[in-house]
DNA sequence: GATAATCTTGATTGACCAGTCAATTAGAAT
DNA sequence: ATTCTAATTGACTGGTCAATCAAGATTATC
């Protein structure tokens, strides 16, 4: 029973807070929508930090899958940098509610110690990533700078999804990415 | 007195906001900064909701006329464009506090209908602006495509800027996002 | 079928906070 | 001096919530 809960609960705090936010977020809202009682979720996953922390992680090692599994299929450098464009907005992670508890932890990692140290892991990964594909094709100070501009522009987008009424889908999104990767390419090998 | 302690207050709001949350932010804490006690906060800006409303609105205002202001010497559609993105990363908006509340708004607009309804405003004027002065350069569905990507990458840099320990500073942003802008721009005209 | 282990919750406690109000002070006007 | 007005606050209230705990329900084991 205990992993079956703790799934649940995790997923419930996911979708909690990307709904209705981390000011409103409530134990009991947590546990009503895992379909028990305040007391389990506390019994299960200890103080209300330490779920929200656990969703938190959730988020991180999901999107690391994603990167994980479409970097499997992905053979040479260019492949693996569509891989991590592709990975950010893939089916599981854009989803409004997840973008919605994303942003709220990226939030978070403003004033919260611990948050800041798992998102910086994330975002040292995703750079870590670009650049290393990226210095296979161009020179080290442009694959740093191409990845900086890489991760910012995947980052708008994903913000901008979150809440604009008529936001860019999934595809916009990655071919406006991908056009700017092939921008920036071209630029350096002319 | 009554305007200078709304003034007092509304920037105690914001910064407080900034640097501890959402969350965390109480409107004793925000008196406090201020200077007075949270029973004058409400006697002058009524609920905490009002408040922290104040204090959005108070940044949109600012970043709105940190564009106008930029505006009155551009002359050519590409001054415009350019004075739009060197007011996103003005001296006033990308002050720590300020990007850090302004984050917050920005997804608290996921559940406030008053906050989407302030921040959609601020979109679309960011939108027209963009769109307004590319269609002067470029045919209109180039000139809508490159302002999603402008904006997305507005965003992008300002969010990053808020956490990421090594964030680029202004200059680079205004220079990545303007090379963004000429190699779109390049491309069109090619 | 008894016993132990696990699961589950209702009730409770203690803390915190938004918002109100009566009362106090300070200042201006007459 | 006195009255009137605006500024200001300490104290209070009602409500909410995190966290705990003891007790009850359920399942597994022998």
């Amino acid at each position: 029973m205990q992993p079956a809960r703790r799934e649940a609960l995790i997923k419930a705090a996911i979708e909690e807070v990307g709904t209705v936010g981390l000011v409103d977020v409530t134990v009991s809202r947590i546990a009503r929508r895992a379909g028990v009682s305040s007391a389990l979720a506390h019994h299960y996953l200890g103080s209300k930090d330490d779920i929200l922390q656990a969703a938190m992680r959730r988020i991180l090692t999901d999107y690391g899958e994603a990167v994980r599994e479409a970097y499997r299929t992905a053979k040479d450098p260019r492949a693996r940098i569509d891989a991590v464009i592709r990975s950010s907005f893939c089916e599981g992670q854009f989803d409004r509610a997840v973008i919605g508890a994303w942003l709220t932890f990226y939030v978070q990692a403003h004033h919260s110690a611990e948050a800041s140290r798992l998102l910086s892991i994330y975002a040292r990964r995703l750079d870590s990533n670009l650049v290393h594909a990226l210095r296979s094709l161009v020179p080290l100070s442009s694959a740093r700078r191409i990845a900086q501009g890489l991760a910012s522009m995947i980052d708008g987008f994903y913000i901008r999804a979150a809440l604009q009424e008529g936001a860019p889908d999934r595809t916009y999104a990655i071919a406006m990415v991908t056009e700017y990767l092939d921008l920036c390419l071209e630029k350096e090998l002319a």
